[in-house]
DNA sequence: CTCGATATTGACCCAGCGGACAATATTTAA
DNA sequence: TTAAATATTGTCCGCTGGGTCAATATCGAG
């Protein structure tokens, strides 16, 4: 059975998860982690080899869940728009466009260049954003201008997204949402 | 004399930056700024007294300079898309929008929410973008369409400096200028 | 020159960290 | 039932970090 630690791994994650909103980069320790699961630190390193490669488990599974909400929208989108639309909106879902998270996140992403599996995943993030939204923009452009355009878009979402975890009130997932779809094409 | 006190901060916050810059936030130490700058780790903490001011100095100071620049930019300005021309050029000038400027620049922003002096700050910097590009939106548009699209812009510079941050070759100045003009007010 | 202020060092403290490990409990498979 | 595998704990360790402090050097004003 596979499943038991699976599952015991899952918890440790989401812990480590609460904990990086909490207290941040600088902040959050191995046995705050297991304070906050209910277990002893040993189990952490158990699961994980080291700090490092929990944190980098932390940021792939963060990744997965919005990647679902995303495609859960795709599946229904269906015009190009549709499709830009559900990116747009799959990425300011309001139970995971908040200021803690967005703050989690910006705290991970501070590491990413110091250490290369963070890099790794972070590439893929961005890779699969940036076909998601080329699946939009493509029928509604020649290709060099819908890559520039995807590239805008996805520095836009992502300065929101920093924008929320800085100052936690500046910013209304409607607002988000307003934005982008602002700067998209006619 | 204040100035040889005064030499000697600017010093450090120099060095502190530096090593912002190579190591991250966690990898930032005391004794590391010290000897980046040449001293002993007893020195920093004359200076500054504790680890947070010194993070605190060295953000203002990064941001006086960014500021500086915008300025000098501005000062040029004859009409509201001059202005508007300032800012965004300013923002990315050549020798400041690098890569590990990029890096520090997010690392003090990991800290940002735990940190009520350090979000200060960076409200301020945010106020005075704001207030910058609101001076060149204002004559061109209506003053709710132009707070929204302050906004915006604010967001996309940052987006970009993140994306330059986690990805190195990710995107050249030329882009990111005239991504950000791209999304000005026709 | 002298004295008070300031600059600077290096030694010290100790709390907290990541990680290793041996010991024990629990589960699973045969 | 039993043995192997796995889960879990608590302890221990070495080290590094921020911060304190007393001692010394340097400097600047009178």
């Amino acid at each position: 059975m596979r499943a038991i630690s699976d599952i015991r791994r899952q918890e440790l994650r989401a812990a480590a998860f609460r904990v990086l909103q909490r207290e941040g980069i600088t902040g959050t320790t191995l046995e705050k982690v297991a304070a906050e699961a209910g277990a002893s630190k040993g189990i952490v390193l158990h699961y994980f080899h080291s700090k490092a490669e929990l944190f980098q488990q932390v940021m792939r599974e963060a990744n997965l869940v919005l990647r679902d909400r995303v495609i859960e929208r795709l599946n229904m989108a269906r015009t190009p728009r549709d499709r830009l639309r559900a990116v747009i909106e799959g990425n300011f879902e309001p139970d995971l466009f908040t200021s803690p998270i967005c703050q989690a996140w910006l705290s991970l992403c501070a590491e990413v260049p110091r250490d290369a599996a963070l890099a790794r995943i972070q590439r893929a993030i961005h890779a699969r954003m940036h076909s998601n939204l080329m699946s939009g923009l493509r029928p509604l452009m020649p290709a060099s201008e819908a890559k520039e355009k995807a590239l805008q878009i996805s520095c836009l979402i992502d300065g929101i997204w920093l924008r929320l975890g800085l100052a936690p009130e500046s910013i209304t997932r409607e607002q988000a949402v307003a934005q982008v779809t602002a700067i998209l094409p006619n």
